[in-house]
DNA sequence: ACGCTTAAAAAAATCGATATTATTCCCAAC
DNA sequence: GTTGGGAATAATATCGATTTTTTTAAGCGT
């Protein structure tokens, strides 16, 4: 469980679902004006209250921040190598635009390569790893998908314990390359979910799904371990591409 | 061949080795502050000319490129992303370090996922693109490897019509993530290339795998492909493995 | 009314200065 | 001789103002 990643970030935020990993690092209130910026725009922007396409005028952004033109500037040029914010020449910065054909997209590059670090994992990770597993499944069974019974409300602690299952499933691929690749398309397809505004529960059942992965994992099976992450993803992914009309 | 990147970039220097891809776009002597500071930068760290693990110094750098602080800090943002450049807490930033452990995981991570894209590729790549492959492979082998006939000097030339070559190979993959992570991956080992400093010519025929692999792509035998495109990473891997004892 | 040129406004990019934070170095105390 | 405190120094992070560039609007002639 080592923390290799010394880049900026700081939850501030509610809506933040845990993407920004606030695991063991210094969570203290102070925080750079940069990291703030940053943290608050792409919460913003993976909450869907930035409008993909929309501009971003700095001056704007730095009133309702209330910080400088720099720590503003810094932060939308990170955003933009996480493709949540693209730089247009020399005509500023908007929100990162979305559509049905990159959404496939997303979704197909990340079964490549999850799957890739998936039996990576399962050739490599030793027993530490297996009991990673074992507890990032049982805490993610330990907590509702929705934070309402009757209708679907997202519930913040479910969105973190489920990227907390998914990074750990290949966190033995030994490539920090990769985890770095799957994480951020695992933030990518969480603004699409988010965007698609979801009202209602899927209908199958995802809790049985991750123990099945997780009992395959823990089997060393893994063309059945990879069938059946990337089925959970493509399941998913129809379920909202459904709904992802308006772009 | 499209042009999807909207990015920064505007090749200046010699080093550059193509790795900014100055295709179809506005090349007129008119260029940013940012995206210059951003060039010479990267161009410098991937030459070698800034030694891995050095403090870049905003002063420092705000007299050498002849710029603000603000287009240096926001290309150090960039090249942060890129992993070129690694910023520390409020320490500033510093050339990203090198070793010999994330050169493995590099190799490692460009073979799975270019062998990934390679076979998605030629499962979906149509007749332009089978041209377009041809072509690059040719002018590729029109060129020598070397500048010099008697000992190995870097040939910007081949360089630029070698990455063409291989990000060619991968465009029919239909997945403009992929092929960013691979153009990344790419640019990274590079930069170890020449960190490496190679002063001898390879005594493998590098030409001659070239010519292998897109006779294997032109048949469309995807497993040939991939193996051949596998091979030629871990030899120029290995090769290089062996002269990165400095780091 | 339409297109073209030009002026005014808005916005982005950049700069230089200030405030903040880390580092260094010296000196005293143990 | 080492350790700890605390200036002095150096470097970063941030801000507000200035310079360019783009966008909008207006004017003019056809």
């Amino acid at each position: 469980m080592k923390q290799e990643d010394t880049e900026l970030m700081m939850p501030e935020s509610v809506d933040d679902f845990g993407l920004s990993d606030t695991s063991d690092k210094e969570t203290s209130g102070r925080a750079s004006m940069t990291s703030r910026a940053y943290a608050r725009l792409r919460a913003d922007i993976i909450a869907g209250v930035l409008i993909p396409g929309q501009k971003l005028k700095i001056e704007e952004l730095r009133q309702l921040y209330d910080v400088g033109t720099s720590p503003i500037r810094e932060a939308l040029s990170l955003l933009t190598s996480d493709h949540f914010v693209e730089r247009i020449d020399q005509r500023g910065f908007r929100v990162a635009t979305v559509s049905a054909k990159e959404f496939d997209e997303l979704l197909k590059t990340r079964c490549w390569l999850e799957e890739r670090a998936l039996r990576e994992s399962i050739a490599h990770g030793n027993a530490s790893w297996e009991e990673q597993v074992v507890l990032a499944a049982y805490r993610l069974s330990r907590v509702p998908r929705s934070a309402a019974d009757d209708h679907f409300v997202a519930n913040a602690e479910w969105e973190v314990r489920h990227k907390h299952f998914h990074v750990t499933l290949i966190s033995a691929c030994d490539s920090t390359m990769l985890m770095k690749f799957c994480d951020q398309l695992y933030d990518q397809n969480i603004r699409y979910r988010q965007l698609s505004g979801i009202q209602a529960y899927p209908t199958r059942d995802v809790t049985a799904e991750h123990g099945a992965i997780c009992d395959a994992v823990l089997a060393r099976d893994a063309d059945l371990a990879a069938q059946l992450l990337v089925s959970h993803y493509v399941n998913t992914g129809d379920f909202l591409k459904d709904q992802l009309d308006a772009y």
